[in-house]
DNA sequence: CGCTGTTTTCAAACCGCTTTGGATGCGGGC
DNA sequence: GCCCGCATCCAAAGCGGTTTGAAAACAGCG
């Protein structure tokens, strides 16, 4: 069923029954309820196809999914953020393109789906430091949200971001007041944007209090329990370990966790513990009660803010870059106490 | 730069140009190479929407994301299965168009993207046991490939699993050699079907050798640290607590290892754990040696042979359906040893 | 009733490509 | 020299919508 037989059912050239289905104006009221029962009756849909080559849109946003090809990790906050931008594009009428790359072709993959015409704009993940990923998409003029800022671009752009510094003094400054003074660092790789925007926060609040830094205590790997682990571990052995811990993802934090209790101390007593939550609906901090003190911000509510902000953009292709730095919260759970006093 | 212009500049018809891109064998060598010459000279890339319209193929593989609305759990397998699949599509120049449903609208998304003529064919994932999307997709005649098998379905379909009956039959019997009697199975949700064929593997291993199931020794529940957690805790508060434990994935497996070293056990000497590992890349089963002995079979690998079969069948809709039944490997790792010696 | 202005509807062009059904030119066989 | 077959190339008709420009129908008014 199509909108040429639709039209001869009822009598009415394709325009107006196109224009009937558009909301156009033009049209009499009880002939566009004709129209539009009549679409229903037959349950017509406009092909997706066609309405692109006309409108000249792809009403279609491009998510690319890079594949680190040396490790081959898969970013595990993706299918939250992805989840979440999907709601979005779902309400808009949008479909979603995913395109898996390695990481090396990932500009022209850009560069690709632009010329093709296949999607009106797209979102950036897993911004490094430096990301020639920016530039480019802004010298070709395709409309983008990235997620995460990247340190070294001048022009503006439009990013969603969690204020990873802010997250990481507070904790840090929670952890001070709580007594702690050596505090083990398990950060992620850090040519990764937040990663080094994290462990800035985490350094002003030491400086700010006139603790020394020690670089035993900060490590940077990646996000996996076994990564969290063995550095935790680490720490824990050194001559004057840790007496708290922050660790950049949940995954990380298990980890930690692991490393103390391996050590036969007991989280939340003998050693604290700050995660950063990402809220992954599969790696919950607890039901209800949360086992982890953590800086929380949901990943999935980013992805929602970063479609609509997509849309928005796509929608006015004029306007002025956006914005929005979101604030992790800093919940209190299980992980976290005084330091114990040092025993002579 | 579109085929009219390219056309028009080497003074050419548009239909020459397009063969000669296309690799059509009516036109001359010398043509087609300065064709191929100038459409490189001038960026030419067919525009994708053109192209789709008059096919009248998508050129789009659909997968639809489906969010349970009521825990709003995201299934984390998911990342590492789209990254197999979207390495095939790159290949062939499909794009993959991902839908974000809640779980009740999914059927509707499947008539929906066949009748706007989205996509060519779409991937299920996260079969249950009984699954109404299977029969509706044969019935609307839309190609497709299932991640899993749904029991209840008679009619012949395309698909991809893992033996997990095998596997976690294999695993029991491993755990039985051993000497392990009381296993305990920290299963997933049931409403899964490969939960139930786990499950079946696991009783029918203790069938064949004579040992009774303990229904209090069986859970099903999320596959989260914290669901392993609880529930390998429970079994080991038992009077007769289990010696082993069979764990849905790397997740329950290492809730279920928190339980056992809160209990003052060591994995691996005094409790035995096998996990089925989907080698999902951010939950590595250890670096170099495995933490965990496991069932493995990579997920990843799965989504590769599933985009396969289904451009497959796009290509040659005729053709019967495909099966791929992967088994997994019982790999050895360090959570296994022999049953402690019952002391009285 | 004729004229003007507003609704309402339609025919046709267009989006950028593919593909059908010829044309055209050339060489070879008879 | 004529006809046929083949290799090349092209004009035009789709694909299924949107959108422009114009016509038809319908008031409203003097």
């Amino acid at each position: 069923m199509n909108l040429k037989e639709l039209a001869q059912k009822l009598g009415l050239s394709p325009t107006t029954v196109s224009r009937a289905l558009n909301g156009y104006p033009e049209v009499n009221d009880v002939t566009r309820d004709r129209v539009v029962a009549a679409a229903k009756r037959h349950n017509y849909h406009p092909n997706t196809r066609a309405i692109r080559l006309a409108t000249g849109r792809a009403m279609a946003v491009g998510h690319i999914f890079p594949v680190a090809t040396k490790n081959e990790i898969v970013n595990p906050i993706f299918a939250d953020f992805i989840a979440g931008a999907g709601e979005i594009y779902a309400q808009n009428g949008y479909d979603m393109l995913l395109s898996v790359v390695g990481d090396e072709a990932e500009e022209n993959t850009y560069r690709d789906l632009k010329s093709r015409g296949a999607v009106d704009g797209v979102i950036i993940h897993a911004v490094r430091t430096v990301d020639p990923r920016i530039p480019a998409l802004l010298d070709m003029g395709m409309p983008f949200v990235s997620h995460g800022r990247a340190t070294g671009v001048e022009q503006p752009y439009s990013w969603v971001d969690v204020n990873n510094r802010r997250a990481f003094l507070r904790a840090t400054e929670f952890l001070l007041d709580l007594g702690h003074q050596r505090i083990g660092l398990v950060n992620g790789m850090e040519n990764m944007d937040f990663a080094i925007r994290r462990r800035t926060g985490y350094l002003d609040a030491l400086t700010a209090r006139g603790v020394a830094h020690d670089p035993a205590l900060m490590t940077s790997r990646e996000m996996t329990e076994q990564s969290g682990y063995l550095a935790a571990l680490q720490m824990l052995d050194l001559p004057q370990p840790p007496t708290a811990f922050l660790a950049a993802s949940m995954l990380s934090g298990m980890g930690v966790r692991r490393a103390i209790e391996g050590r036969g101390l007991k989280m939340g007593r003998d050693v604290s513990v700050i995660i950063f939550d990402d809220e992954l609906s599969y790696l919950r901090n607890g039901e209800d009660l949360p086992i982890f003190t953590a800086t929380r911000s949901s990943v999935r509510d980013a992805g929602r803010i970063a479609a609509q902000m997509l849309l928005d953009l796509i929608a006015d292709p004029g306007s002025a870059p956006h914005q929005r730095l979101l604030e992790a919260d800093l919940i209190l759970g299980q992980s976290t106490g005084p330091a114990p006093r040092p025993v002579q």
